[in-house]
DNA sequence: ACAAATATTTAGACGTATCTAAATTTTTAT
DNA sequence: ATAAAAATTTAGATACGTCTAAATATTTGT
């Protein structure tokens, strides 16, 4: 049986994954659990006892097959659930991380599947992200980080990945949700600020900001 | 912060204090939850230092009232649960005792009050058990067990008060779900079995199982 | 009332997950 | 190339929840 603990070592290590190219360091998921490398380094151990990571010591951490599947699996539940928050429960936005981040380790295959179709099988949750299948795939979006798009493009924002409260509050005041058109007005050198045009009005937003807006350019 | 083996000690403990009477005695609660009286004689001792519970040593336990306002916080989650299983994901009434247990657990009180609006506030369960309200009560139901019930009485049946698999498994095969109308024809002595006409046919049944049967007179 | 049976608690141990501090390995910079 | 810095692992402690075995208290039966 798998722990909560471990479930969320892998999803942490997933998430990094995704985002990053190579192995996964010790440091890097102590810093995304909020926790020390010590402990860090006590837990790898254990998943790679289950098989669950492919571990060397110094060397960083990959997900096996397993512990993917496993990973992706979480990534899905919470997906859904935070789709089931959003469209049912009619919480906003950014107010559902932290339940579904307990509903996400709910163990019932059954209750899944159910709650899959009650939400008409959705391809993306309330953030733009693509939830996961239930044969374990992550369908690809081809969008970009607003702060990679080239200046004098327009675009519309797919999707946000970043699933903070205080982010989703800011891009709210900003006037930005799913489907807002932005085109991307200039890249300052300096900070790599960016000025943008949303619905006619100019605004400024840092590149903090930006990467976690995901464009698709029209 | 109450961890979630606590909350089920709570839940074990109001569950035994709504059958009897007095205080619950140790051995109740090992046979409740599963585990050994010297587990159960450990966290008693946490218990009372958080002041969940009131107990003497040698002498069994009381909720306190903060106790009793988690405990009957969590069977009012674990009963709204079930019924979002039943009545929005079509689940069977049998199969949704094992992960309400998880779901009860849930933290959020916005997301009680939200999964509540959103069943339209129910009263019942799909046992037919009262849905605790919001402010901590139990609402009392004027029904009494199959098996207290003097032969010749029809009534109608309101709920049950076991949630186990094989005990509704069982009552589905005997045609018997909330709502059926039955007749008791007459108790045997010997071991207190019943005749009990449901549907015009006449079935026997044990008393293990009539006193599980909440029956309204009709 | 008192011995036997039953119920309960205590003692000591184990596994999980965490921490801080110290040791070790790897990386970086001159 | 090697010393300093950074990253990682190990060692030793702590808290939680569990267990078995032993000790103690309470209840029961005669």
């Amino acid at each position: 049986m798998i722990t909560l603990t471990e479930e969320n070592y892998l999803k942490a290590i997933l998430a990094i994954s995704l985002n990053t190219d190579g192995k996964v360091s010790t440091n890097a998921i102590a810093n995304e659990i909020g926790t020390s490398a010590a402990s860090v380094s006590d837990m790898l151990k254990k998943l790679q006892d289950k098989k669950l990571i492919k571990y060397e010591k110094y060397k960083g951490v990959i997900l096996s097959k397993k512990g993917e599947s496993k990973a992706i699996n979480i990534l899905r539940k919470h997906r859904l659930w935070e789709t089931f928050l959003v469209n049912k429960l009619a919480f906003g936005w950014g107010e559902v991380h932290d339940v579904a981040e307990q509903l996400e380790h709910i163990k019932s295959e059954e209750l899944v599947d159910r709650l899959d179709a009650f939400l008409n099988h959705p391809k993306f949750d309330p953030h733009g992200e693509p939830i996961p299948t239930k044969n374990g795939k992550i369908p690809m979006t081809n969008t970009i980080p607003l702060n990679k798009l080239e200046a004098g493009t327009k675009g519309k924002v797919m999707g946000v990945t970043l699933d903070e409260k205080t982010f989703l509050d800011y891009l709210t005041k900003l006037n930005i949700s799913i489907g807002t058109e932005i085109e991307l007005l200039e890249t300052i050198r300096f900070d790599q600020s960016l000025s943008i045009k949303v619905a006619k009005q100019t605004q400024h937003i840092s590149s903090d900001v930006a990467k976690h807006l995901l464009i698709k350019i029209i």
